[in-house]
DNA sequence: CAGTGAGCGAGCTTCCGCTTGACTT
């Protein structure tokens, strides 16, 4: 029988720690925390100095239980969780919970799960402290406080089922914000002046030191190229050099997830978790850039042994973020010697950027030179500027290199300057091949994607590794933002050129605003953000966070009682609630487009019952009913147009008639479409529906047809509703409005009706087995 | 692949942060 049980917050850890100490220890998990205020009402006694109810949570019930009986059987219980405030809770929890004996309890921490370090903490117990404890209650107290008196506010003022936060709000405004900045965005052009040119030691590309607005000062610019002789004035070559990035926290980690692998931060997260259970890496959330020094010898030794004694810089790293807590190291490989995993795809991916990461902290800056040409031109006011970067020593570089989450990948392109050039010579003259000047647009913010997102986050110090990829599910299942792909338009742009002493002008194209999984607001987003920043704007404060940990910490410090600081915040913040619910209109996002041209109607755009709308004219004041339309897809309140409005009240248009069947177009659900009695076809993108003529419809109509022929593989006389078809994944059997799968043993073109409704049988009969997806959203 | 846009009222929704499996869709 074990003398000691220690308990852990994670059970992958118990099974570590448990190789680590002697068979009078067992170590045991308690999943996280195991008490909670009730989940029912908000379970805090405001009368009663904010008395906290809580209750072991109905998923940990059986953990309780069990470790209540081992702890009947132990001399001593050793509470091992976190080494942070949630951590002390947990401990604070558990010791309530489990009725444990002041004298029998001992509380330990360590950060690294070492040998060494878990000995030691056992050698230093001390009390659960207190004071701690105190200020995760009073987190825990404020934000249901604020969470369950600002979401009823937005149920009555705005929509049932709504939900506000301290984090997950602020969240929001970010993206609204975003969103309104590229609205008001007023895009600019320029010039951007490019010169090739020739020297004895080969040919090179500078760029001149001005960027003109005007087209005819860039032409300017080219006119005295072509009149000029050019010679270089300057040659300057400075040693530089590159440090590596510092190991991965979860946050950066989603971020070089998301740009190098693609991975939502979700993935990531549950890859990464797999990885942990099998004991390939560290602990996956986490705020803290330390390595044990176990860590830094291991990995210092892997890289002297790959790639020599000069490759190896043992390092240190700080961590910068706010309100940082610490609790574990930074995510890490377990065995440096271990390049590469043979697992699921995505495993061995993640793996593999989370060892390169590492061992790239622990090596030797890169040495770089980097060299500038001047370039002068007779008649030129500036000059021509050519800047090349020569790797004279690797380093880390061999093997990592850290993207920028914030960049927009045209800015990247456009700067890069990795160049070899040619080795001139002061003084020496040179002629032009080309000088083009190219015409460039200043570009709006970037919106959000859900790396860059967690990134902003974690500068403001809001929410912590553990929430991140949550609170982003949380704010786009509440519909308060969406991922979106966007098409991006063409646009042209001018083309000088300089070419032996005559200039061209031309035009060229590109697309711009092309994206995909950014994150922009819906309409309910944007009322929300609007409507809580109006009333409640404390708490919508991107340093409110900041604020409250400060307080937090006094708490810890021992400087000041919780619930002093939970009553100074909820005095003024009830009373907000309370005028909030009494004096404020319903938030529709209301907005005035215009009047109706013939009848002299107002017309808005707001948030009704089932959605956004349009209304055209008011009981109220003109008494008579007023018209309705709702918005369609990929229109919002905020920026539809008066014309795009009085448009939906031409919907649907009617066009005539194909083979005696109703031709309809519309806005649907899914985008624009034609239909032809029962038949959907989609309008092609970029293709404006009030525009459809029946000439056009009947176009696509027949064209869909011959793809839908090209589709069916069979058919059966007697029974119409049953086809064999042809999809994107291979062939399929369609009955009725449910599909179903053909085996790969059968081929789809000799089944016969009686195959068919066997395999209809079968796959409907039985549930489906084999592959368990993780559950998508409902 | 729409149009709905009234009102009554029961009973419900909701927070953040710490951890993993369990539903049989």
């Amino acid at each position: 029988m074990a003398r000691n049980l220690v308990i852990v917050e994670s059970p992958a850890k118990a099974k570590t720690i448990e190789g680590y100490l002697g068979k009078d220890f067992v170590v045991k998990s308690s999943f996280g925390h195991v008490r909670d205020l009730a989940k029912k009402g908000l379970a805090i006694d405001i009368e009663n100095n904010f008395s906290p109810q809580y209750e072991v949570t109905p998923d940990k019930k059986q953990v309780v239980s069990e470790l209540k009986k081992l702890v009947k059987e132990a001399e001593t219980v050793w509470l091992a969780t976190d080494e942070d405030r949630e951590g002390e809770a947990i401990s604070w929890h558990l010791y309530e919970a489990l009725n444990l004996d002041k004298k029998e309890t001992r509380r330990i921490t360590f950060n690294e799960i070492t040998k060494p370090a878990i000995l030691k903490a056992i050698e230093r117990p001390r009390d659960i402290n207190k004071e701690l404890v105190d200020a995760q209650q009073a987190r825990r107290v404020l934000d249901r406080l604020v969470g369950f008196e600002l979401s009823p506010v937005l149920w009555k003022k705005v929509k049932p089922s709504l939900s506000a936060g301290r984090v997950q709000s602020v969240a929001v405004r970010l993206i609204v914000e975003r969103e309104k900045e590229i609205q008001q965005f007023e895009s600019g052009s320029f010039y951007r002046i490019q010169g090739i040119f020739k020297s004895t030691k080969g040919d090179f590309t500078a760029e001149y030191d001005a960027q003109p607005t005007d087209v005819n000062n860039a032409k300017s610019v080219l006119e005295a190229c072509g009149k000029s002789a050019f010679n270089v004035a300057d040659l300057q070559t400075k040693p530089a050099q590159r440090k590596p990035a510092a190991p991965f926290t979860t946050s950066t980690l989603q971020q070089e997830a998301s740009l190098k692998l693609g991975f939502s931060v979700t993935r990531t997260m549950s890859v990464a978790q797999r990885l942990y259970e099998a004991g390939k890496i560290t602990y996956m959330r986490t705020d803290s850039v330390n390595l044990s020094q176990t860590a830094i010898g291991s990995a210092n030794k892997e890289i002297v042994r790959v790639f020599g004694e000069n490759y190896a810089n043992p390092t240190t790293y700080k961590t910068k973020s706010a309100g940082a807590q610490e609790a574990h190291e930074a995510i890490r490989p377990t065995d440096f010697s271990v390049h590469h995993i043979s697992s699921e795809r995505d495993e061995e991916k993640l793996y593999e950027l989370i060892w390169k990461r590492t061992m790239a902290s622990q090596m030797a800056h890169a040495k770089l030179e980097r060299t500038t040409i001047t370039v002068a031109g007779e008649h030129l006011e500036k000059h021509f500027k050519a800047k090349g970067e020569v790797v004279k020593f690797d380093g880390f570089l061999k093997l990592y290199m850290e993207s920028n989450v914030d960049g927009n990948e045209e800015d990247e392109k456009e700067s890069a300057s990795d160049k070899l050039l040619p080795a001139v010579q002061v003084g020496e003259l040179l002629s032009y091949k080309t000088v083009k000047a190219t015409q460039r647009f200043s570009r709006p913010p970037s919106r959000f994607v859900e790396a860059s997102l967690v990134k902003k986050l974690e500068e403001l110090g809001i929410g912590r590794p553990s929430t991140y990829a949550p609170t982003i599910s949380t704010i786009q299942k509440r519909g308060y933002v969406e991922k979106l792909e966007r098409e991006g338009a063409l646009r042209e742009y001018a083309v000088l050129e300089l070419k032996n002493g005559s200039i061209s002008q031309d035009s060229a194209t590109e697309t711009t605003g092309k994206e995909k999984n950014k994150l922009s607001p819906t309409d309910i987003g944007t009322i929300v953000t609007e409507f809580l920043s109006e009333h409640f704007s404390g708490i919508m404060d991107y340093h409110f966070t900041a604020k409250v940990e400060q307080e937090f910490d006094e708490i810890a410090k021992g400087l000041r009682e919780w619930t002093d600081m939970i009553h100074t915040f909820y005095q003024p913040f009830h009373q907000n609630v309370e005028n909030t619910l009494e004096h404020s209109e319903r938030a529709t996002g209301e907005r005035e487009l215009g009047v109706h041209p013939d009848s002299g109607k107002k017309i808005i755009a707001r948030m009704g019952r089932f959605g956004p709308m349009i209304q055209i004219g008011d009981e109220q004041t003109d008494g008579e009913k007023p018209l309705f339309a709702s918005l369609r897809k990929e229109q919002s309140i905020s920026n539809i147009s008066l014309e795009q409005a009085l448009d939906l009240f031409k919907l649907p248009r009617m066009l005539g008639e194909i083979d005696e069947q109703a031709v309809k177009v519309n806005n649907g659900r899914f985008g624009p479409y034609v239909q032809v009695g029962k038949l959907f076809v989609s309008i092609p993108k970029g293709e404006d529906l009030m525009a459809i003529t029946l000439e056009r419809a009947t176009e696509l109509y027949r064209a869909k047809l011959e793809e839908e022929a090209n589709k069916l593989i069979k058919s059966f006389p007697e029974r119409e509703d049953i086809q064999v078809l042809n999809g994107r994944w291979g062939a399929y059997i369609k009955a009725g409005k449910n599909n179903y799968k053909i085996p790969k043993t059968q081929e789809a073109s000799e089944l016969t009706l009686e195959d068919c409704l066997e395999l209809i049988e079968k796959q409907s009969s039985a549930p489906q087995k084999g592959k368990r997806k993780p559950a998508k959203r409902a």
